[in-house]
DNA sequence: CATTTTTAACTGGTTAACCAAAAATTATTG
DNA sequence: CAATAATTTTTGGTTAACCAGTTAAAAATG
């Protein structure tokens, strides 16, 4: 079954012009941080869209803390000021979806970090974790077969064990795209798997004697393929 | 105008069931990358919840990458394996709320690398919108007035520049975070902020010059009194 | 019997009516 | 006239009916 994406575009289109429309509605009509936008009935009504539409729209700017729903009350400017405001709006508008690169750049600067962090704040249900998924990797790894999902839930394991809940959150929302590209390129091949045993072993065995410079060098080494493939895509 | 939080809690507890069950669903059927969920009407009426809280929770999905819904056709399930797609669901039902101290220890590490990446990616439009940042922020904080939105707004500017799609949203979903606990916890005060304009301008001529070292210890400098507020928090 | 055409059922998305709680307004009361 | 109580209006959230496109089944066709 082959995904398309056609609606996609479209229905980015719809929301970014409504989000813009309630960004000149907050300038022009003054609204400070903690106001009360109008309510989405008059929204849909006024922007001659559906209120499913000012919905969505509503909640993308919420997840960007931007605006705050209060059921049977309103919805809020929140208490960051205008000027970050329209700022940040922009830049959501402008906001393009994240290409391979970018997301190997973003996940290696993580992971330098998370596995320090691992290293130096790790008690021993987090060890356990993450023994249990490079035994699963290695498992599949010496079969042969295609390990790339138990390579990154090894990986995320060790995002968990930092004990930073915000990078564990950015690892969870580029790792479904990763794994996807990964097949896609064929990133990863047979003796790369049997090779990564070892490293995962290393880098394990790091944050199990808590050593975070050496864990950090470990997974260094880990990326230093991936590393290089990033780079020469362009 | 104060914002309360009280619904969320319920609101996301319903969500995680729902999000389980699609789990439990998944595995039960075995259905494999690809493979298409039972329709919105059928699982709302399984699952004995209102179709629009199971549209909300395949959103979120949808969000993590898991699952792709396509108009008049269905819902699928993500070209990433069982075992995966398991691991995943799992962290996100256990995700926690950032805390301040993750959210500054986040912001350190990608914008120190953003800014070693917009010294050597910038161009000039780039670099007319970090000064236009930078002077706005000048001219706020010599009044002596708070400045804490045009502060980070210099610094999106840098991260847009970065010319890193996924670092940059990152950045965006964290800004307003910081804006407010900033605020609320008074982290910058008024010497700061002028102490701030060398520091910024110290950023921005190592951006100009395009030197990515010289760039990072510029911002190393900058956010020393943050690392140490970050770090004496625990 | 294979192939094409037509029809019916099903899909996610949209719309409009409805709900309960919160605000705002009006009426009542001391 | 101020303070309280009752009522109406307004709100985001929910529900159910509807829409247009897709998909699968059935019928027609050669």
């Amino acid at each position: 079954m082959k995904l398309e994406v056609l609606t996609i575009s479209d229905n980015r289109k719809i929301q970014n012009t409504i989000i813009a429309k309630i960004r000149d509605l907050i300038n022009y009509k003054n609204l400070e941080p903690g106001d009360k936008l109008p309510s989405e009935r008059m929204l849909s009504d006024k922007f001659e869209v559906s209120r499913s539409n000012v919905r969505d729209a509503i909640q993308k700017l919420e997840f960007y803390g931007l605006l705050k729903s209060i059921p049977q009350s309103g919805t809020f400017v929140a208490n960051i000021g205008v000027v970050a405001m329209n700022g940040m709006i922009e830049d959501i508008l402008r906001l393009e979806s994240p290409d391979f690169k970018s997301l190997v750049e973003t996940r290696i600067l993580l992971e330098l970090k998370t596995v320090r962090l691992a290293a130096l704040r790790r008690n021993d249900d987090d060890l356990i974790n993450i023994k249990e998924a490079l035994d699963a990797y290695e498992a599949k790894a010496l079969l042969g077969e295609d390990a790339v999902q138990e390579d990154l839930l090894f990986h995320l394991a060790i995002a968990k064990a930092s004990r930073n809940s915000t990078m564990n959150t950015f690892m969870l929302t580029i790792t479904p795209q990763i794994i996807i590209d990964f097949e896609k390129y064929h990133v990863c091949d047979k003796d790369q798997a049997v090779k990564g045993i070892k490293e995962h072993t290393e880098i394990y065995e790091a944050i199990k004697a808590q050593k975070p410079d050496l864990a950090k060098e470990k997974m260094k080494d880990h990326f230093s393929v991936l590393y290089q493939y990033c780079y020469s895509l362009k």
